[in-house]
Formats: C-alpha cells, structure tokens, sequence
DNA sequence: TAGCGATAAGAAAATATTTACATAACACAA
DNA sequence: TTGTGTTATGTAAATATTTTCTTATCGCTA
C-alpha cells in the first residue's frame, strides 16, 4: 500500500513512525513529533524556522524540545540568543548523534515497507 | 538502545509504530492504537475483552473500530449480540489479511532495529 | 543607543480528547 | 419469561492539549 487503482487500498499508504521509550515503565522519552523537530533544527539551524516548517506555534516547538532534554536529562542542542540573526539553535554532537541514528533506522524501515506491501498485494492479488 | 550500562541510553529503547494513512491528504486510517485492538480483537474474539487488555473503556474501543471502518469504508470485523456467551466480534477475511500484513513489517521492523541500535553502539562506543 | 530577530517562559483562553453514565437491543439458556 | 454478557450509541462531565498573548533577554548592526 499504496495500492493499485481500483484496489481497497488505493491512495492509503502503510507509513509508520520512530520513538524512544522506557524500557521499563514504557514511558515516552521522545515522540515521533520530537524527531522530526529535531531534523528541522538540524536543516535550518533554527528553531522558530523549524517550527513553522512543522506548523506548530514557536511555544510548542520550545515546550518539545524542554521536554526531550528533560526526559533524557542531556542536551541535544545549541542555543543562543541575540547576534546578527537573534539567534539560532543546532544540534549538539549527542544530538546528531541520536538523528544519525533515527535516519538509519528510518532508511531500513523504508526498504521494509516496500518489500511488504510488495508481497502483500501479491497475495490479495492471487 | 536498550544502552549498556553506565550508557546514557540505558534503560532506553528505540521503538516503533506502524499505521495506514491517505497518500495525498496525509490524513490518518488507521492508528497503531487501532491496529492494537484489531489484534486483540483476533486473539480473544470479543471487543470487551480486547478493550479490557488494552486498558480503555469499551465506549472508546467501539468507536475505534467505527472509525477504522468508515475511513477505510469496507469492514473488518464480524459482530454479533446475543447467544450464549452474549454475542462476540471477530476478524472479517480484509481484517485477516490487514492484520497479517502489520505482524509481517513488524518482524521485519524489529530485525531492522536490532542492527541499527547494535551500529549505534558500535559508533559511540569508538 | 535604538532596532531587529531569535530564544525564554508564564498564564489564560480555546479546542480536543477521554471518560463516565445511562439506556437499549439481542439471542440463547435456565 | 427472566437473567446474562455482549454489542450499540447518545450525552454530559472531566481532563488534557494547544494556541494565543504577553513580556523579557540577548547580542550584533546601523
């Protein structure tokens, strides 16, 4: 999925989303959300860049990131404020890091899909 | 991650969530939450019971289903009230083969974590 | 030294979500 | 014909989340 005109499953696409939890009490440490926060940080170094690229209120954004570096009691980013700019925000090396890692994960789970939804209109097919 | 001990990701683990959406619209189909009961509802037969294991109130369970069904419009699951036993809800033949396509990208999903978390450790362990 | 654009953060208002409650239908079995 | 356990569904109450507004700080630049 997405499958083939005239299919169930035509324009519905089988997608999914990476996080980080407690092992033991399950816990969200870092949403799917937070992530993509942080690649947006990452590209445009900026924090109220990034989000408006994701479409949420710079005070959401700020909240997200508190939150990740709470939960993980490190850093992931480089703050300032004032300059030429106002300020920016990076990602510290921790935090690419964890990107890096999150981006190779994500580049394995695309071939998955692939392979699966693949066999699986094979077989509703047959 | 799970980290080694004395690793900042120990107790920490990288996971995953898998759901359907509209290609275009990005709108959401069906949730991992909805994908969760589907499977329970295969395991035990009913929707009680399934929503009792995953902890929600049964009003919240059915309306799970509803939506599952009126954003994919066709069905999933068989229901029926009264009997015996009260009346069950069980997979259709398109549930079947949605939730068999899910268990397949999930081994596939928790192979691919396991390389990457184990590079991961290799790569901050250098 | 005034202005600009970014980060920082509290608080209230607006929305959205979830739970709780209530009532009913259904089909079998005792 | 009454009880039992399940599905069915509307509504109100309770919670949680998100947005909006506001005020402040910071450091370069004109």
């Amino acid at each position: 999925m997405a499958g083939p005109k005239g299919s169930k499953y035509y324009d519905v696409f089988l997608d999914y989303s990476i996080f980080l939890s407690r092992e033991e009490s399950k816990e969200l440490v870092l949403t799917h959300e937070q992530f993509q926060l942080l690649l947006l940080i990452e590209e445009f170094g900026s924090l109220t860049a990034a989000a408006k690229k994701m479409d949420i209120s710079y005070r959401k954004a700020w909240e997200l990131v508190r939150q990740s570096e709470l939960k993980l009691s490190f850093t992931l980013i480089d703050k300032s404020r004032g300059g030429r700019d106002g300020g920016h925000s990076t990602l510290n090396p921790d935090g690419k890091l964890l990107v890096d890692a999150y981006r190779q994960l994500r580049d394995e789970f695309d071939e998955s899909v692939k392979r699966v939804v693949k066999k699986f209109f094979q077989t509703i097919n047959k």
